[in-house]
RNA sequence: GUCCCCUUCGUCUAGUGGCCUAGGACUCCGGGUUUUCAUCCCGGCAACAGGGGUUCGAGUCCCCUAGGGGACGCCA
């Protein structure tokens, strides 16, 4: 049987390392063995997902030299590629999963599941669905749900005994039923939930080998019960590290940066970013650090796969980068160059605003320094001739963070609105709230207009500067960050 | 809290019972080349979490402890 692979980020925010991570470890095991790559796209969020976020995740994937054979851009003949377009499918199969009893409807109302979740956690036990709708009448059942009223589908688990399966890199591993909860299968909104539906995807796009993040492993026993109620074969699973921020914590985005474009915008080439991205947890037989996707795939060994979780280390990837971009022809590096920022295209939305600014041409690169180029590294003498007192300023960079967190859509003026709105609610004059905002982003006080430079820079290059300005400012310690959090909560902000 | 996973230099890792006096890479520190800087070259610091077994022999196998991480959502 021929091997297939997947990759299937949710376009539920911006592209993250971490699906170009898992992403690269697919490709390159697939294409090893003669296999096919899959994209597929788990968008059964209606809340968050997004088609402009699913657009950028394609276009961040691409960027880092991913290339699947199947994919809702490119087809296939196992399509769609695009779970809110299965929806009937999961339907059918919940039926049948119901219908054979092995899924039961519940009609429990949010009150009553709040009140035993509380019970539970007051008495310490784990969480988990009582199991108060298994055991309805299914001619009631049926009736209920046939006369409107709201449910969601619940996969039934056995009481006693453990789930036993074996992980690709880590063995065998027994997990007992009681920690299983009754997970939903099917929302209330008839869509399904993440674990129904990448089951039977997996299974009709005919997956081999499920590649993913270790944060899937407590769910195995889940799936394979899905597996084998539907009477399917299990794909092998091998569960990849989790990438680390410094401290050994899941790879997040408020202590690294973590989105792909702030790695293109900062100028890694993409090929140095999957070189490094293989390096975490994997190794080539002859310990080679430098080499390329292909010659990758050409030496991997799944059972190189290593299993401890590997720190996101921008020391090594800044060297690794700097030897990929010196190993570059010169007309390449120019290339380079040009494709990464400075290229007409690029520029444009900067033209307008430094024409105003500027008259004679060599006053063109002293305004865009910070806007190409990396903002210069600030201590907290940066913050100290402003009007706001250091405690002040620390007070905006961190809220202005939270309140951009969610910021859609991103350009100038919807920055200008959401950070005003701020401000109005922090009782800060405008005019002194943006202060320590121009140091943070641009290094000084006197710039091009803040809210163009933020729109410019994008999220991922703004959240980092950010963070790097509130580290200037002093480390936060674990109760101020709570206090600052709090207090943000507590801010009255007038959104329109 | 419960369950599961993990544990070699600060970081990424090699190591699949004797080749380990534990190797390489990044960082850092010295030195050299260079008009400066960077590159490059040479050198140095630095680790098998702890404790019990098994074995002639353990970083490698087993157990316990500790530490770290993850999961416990009508998110994925």
């Amino acid at each position: 049987m021929s091997v297939r692979t997947r990759v299937a980020p949710s376009p539920t925010g911006d592209p993250h390392v971490g699906t170009a991570y898992v992403a690269l470890f697919n490709l390159v095991f697939a294409r090893s063995q003669g296999g096919r790559f899959i994209l597929r796209i788990e968008d059964t969020d209606r809340q968050r997902s997004s088609s402009a976020s699913e657009g950028t995740i394609i276009e961040a994937l691409r960027w880092v030299g991913m290339d699947w054979d199947e994919g809702p851009d490119v087809g296939g003949d196992r399509g769609p590629y695009r779970q809110s377009e299965r929806v009937a499918l999961y339907r059918r199969h919940a039926d049948e999963l119901v219908a054979s009893g092995g899924a039961f409807r519940c009609f429990c109302s949010k009150e009553r599941l709040d009140d035993l979740r509380r019970r539970q956690q007051a008495n310490r036990e784990t969480p988990r669905y009582d199991g108060h709708c298994r055991d309805l009448d299914p001619d009631e059942s049926r009736d209920r749900a046939s006369s409107g009223e709201t449910h969601v589908v619940r996969l039934d688990v056995p009481a006693t005994g453990a789930c036993r399966f074996s992980d690709g890199i880590r063995g065998d591993i027994e997990i007992p039923w009681q920690q299983v909860d009754m997970q939903i299968l099917v929302k209330s909104d008839g869509f399904p939930t993440y674990h129904l539906a990448a089951v039977v995807d997996d299974h009709l796009m005919g997956i081999t080998h499920i590649l993913r993040g270790e944060e899937w492993l407590s769910s195995m026993p889940k799936h394979r019960l899905i597996y084998d109620r539907f009477g399917w074969s299990v794909p092998a699973h091998y569960h990849l590290p989790l990438l680390r921020n410094a401290d050994g914590s899941k790879v997040s985005k408020r202590r690294n940066p973590t989105g792909l474009n702030y790695y293109r915008r900062m100028g890694y080439l993409p090929e140095a970013l999957c070189n490094y991205l293989a390096l975490m947890g994997w190794s080539m037989p002859d310990e080679r650090e430098i080499f390329s996707t292909e010659e990758m795939t050409a030496a991997f060994d799944i059972d190189r796969l290593t299993t401890g979780g590997p720190v996101f280390d921008l020391d090594k990837l800044d060297w690794l980068n700097g030897q990929y971009i010196r190993s570059l022809a010169p007309q390449e590096f120019m290339d380079r160059i040009a494709g990464w920022a400075v290229n007409r295209d690029n520029l444009a939305p900067l033209a307008p605003i430094v024409q105003q600014r500027t008259e004679r041409l060599v006053d063109l690169l002293p305004q865009v320094d910070y806007l190409l180029g990396d903002r210069t590294a600030l201590d907290d003498a940066d913050f100290a001739a402003l009007r706001l007192g250091a405690d002040d300023c620390l007070r905006v960079l961190d809220h202005v963070g939270r309140r951009l967190e969610a910021q859609d859509p991103w350009d100038r003026d919807s920055l200008q609105t959401a950070i005003r709105s701020l401000a109005d609610a922090m009782g800060i004059p405008m005019r002194d709230f943006l202060a320590p905002l121009f140091v943070a982003m641009a290094g000084r006080t006197v710039a091009l207009p803040l809210f163009d430079s933020m729109a410019y820079l994008g999220r991922d290059m703004v959240r980092s500067r950010l963070a790097s300005a509130l580290a200037a400012l002093g480390s936060v310690s674990k109760k101020q960050a709570k206090r600052l959090e709090r207090a943000y909560a507590g801010l009255d902000i007038d959104a329109t």
